[in-house]
DNA sequence: TAAATTTATTCTACAATGTAGAAATTGAGA
DNA sequence: TCTCAATTTCTACATTGTAGAATAAATTTA
């Protein structure tokens, strides 16, 4: 009994989805800790790899929807006057994320398309409410922090070693944030 | 007349040498603004891509050759009351450089021999030495500017979207940076 | 229902890359 | 001179992204 032989052409019944790719892809990312080659995540999906190329126009494309899917299950800051407690959670989630599936830091940054880049935007802005900083100010904080916790994801990404690296690890850098935010403030 | 075979074997008189593969590469990475294949390099240097590998383990000893080399070229702060125009200066000097090379972040980050990083912390703290601030304190201040700095290079890096994206955009997170600073050093 | 077309898949193939191992040639020390 | 080490080319392999053709099921059209 040899292996099955695969027949050519469209299969019967339910065959692959974008979202199957997806999800594949996901997993696979988180497991192994790296992106996948297009071939081995189709070997998962037991399908040859240029099946992959009938959802998607090229890699890129393909990690940019995992990039999409998985940036929406990022913290939600709620309203709470405790604004230091917010931005710590987003931020600690954002990293987890980033940690979690490596190599998404760069598609995220090379996307044309910025919507999952204002996922963070938006959960920050909701995060410092309570400051009532004006919009340039707000401006200023979000990408002082956001391009922070991405040189700090991208050390924990290359980082090997050894030491652990931990998210907990931005505290003194959050301080010293929250230092000049505070500052913002006061010089009204 | 045909292309000249290239004899096989060690040539008569001086043939490659580290510094030769160095330079090649430091030029072409300068040149192509992308890290060049092992291939495209030995042919610049007119030589088979093999021959590369006699001088260096694999391409990520070469990247780090290339790494170690090239962080000498950053600005040297002079003693000077004015810490905040040396910090940016060094700042500035240092993202130049990551733009200049692209790929070299990465390889930094990765490099187990940390002395290229140290390069710029030893110049970080000469910035900073008017301020006195304690030891805990200046690394604190350190890994935020360097994570900072390497997170704005990175965005910099991947940006394909026309803006240019210039390095004297760090002004507003250098501001805020200062004013954290400052306010450390009052709290004393 | 039969024919035509569209959709989903496999197969084959190519170019680029990093790199291992063997063969060849020169240089240097005994 | 003989031997051994240094430096080079050659060949070859695995992995990757991806293009294009062949094929078969599904769907639309006549």
């Amino acid at each position: 009994m040899t292996v099955k032989p695969k027949t050519r052409g469209r299969p019967k019944g339910q065959g692959l989805s974008k979202d199957r790719i997806l999800m594949a892809a996901t997993s696979m990312l988180k497991q192994e800790g790296k992106v996948p080659s297009i071939r081995k995540l189709a070997a998962t999906l037991e399908v040859d790899g240029m099946a992959i190329y009938h959802y998607f126009d090229n890699k890129a494309a393909l990690l940019e929807g995992v990039t999409i899917s998985v940036m929406e299950e990022i913290y939600q800051p709620v309203a709470s006057e405790n604004w230091q407690e917010q931005l710590l959670a987003l931020s600690h989630s954002y990293l987890t994320l980033l940690k979690d599936y490596p190599g998404l830091l760069t598609t995220l940054l090379t996307m044309s398309d910025f919507g999952p880049a204002e996922v963070f935007s938006e959960r920050f802005e909701q995060a410092l409410k309570p400051l009532d900083l004006s919009s340039q100010q707000l401006e200023h904080a979000l990408s002082f922090w956001v391009d922070y916790l991405h040189g700090f994801a991208l050390a924990q990404e290359c980082n090997q070693s050894g030491l652990p690296l931990d998210v907990e690890m931005i505290a003194p850098s959050f301080n010293l944030f929250t230092l000049a935010l505070g500052h913002l403030v006061d010089s009204d």
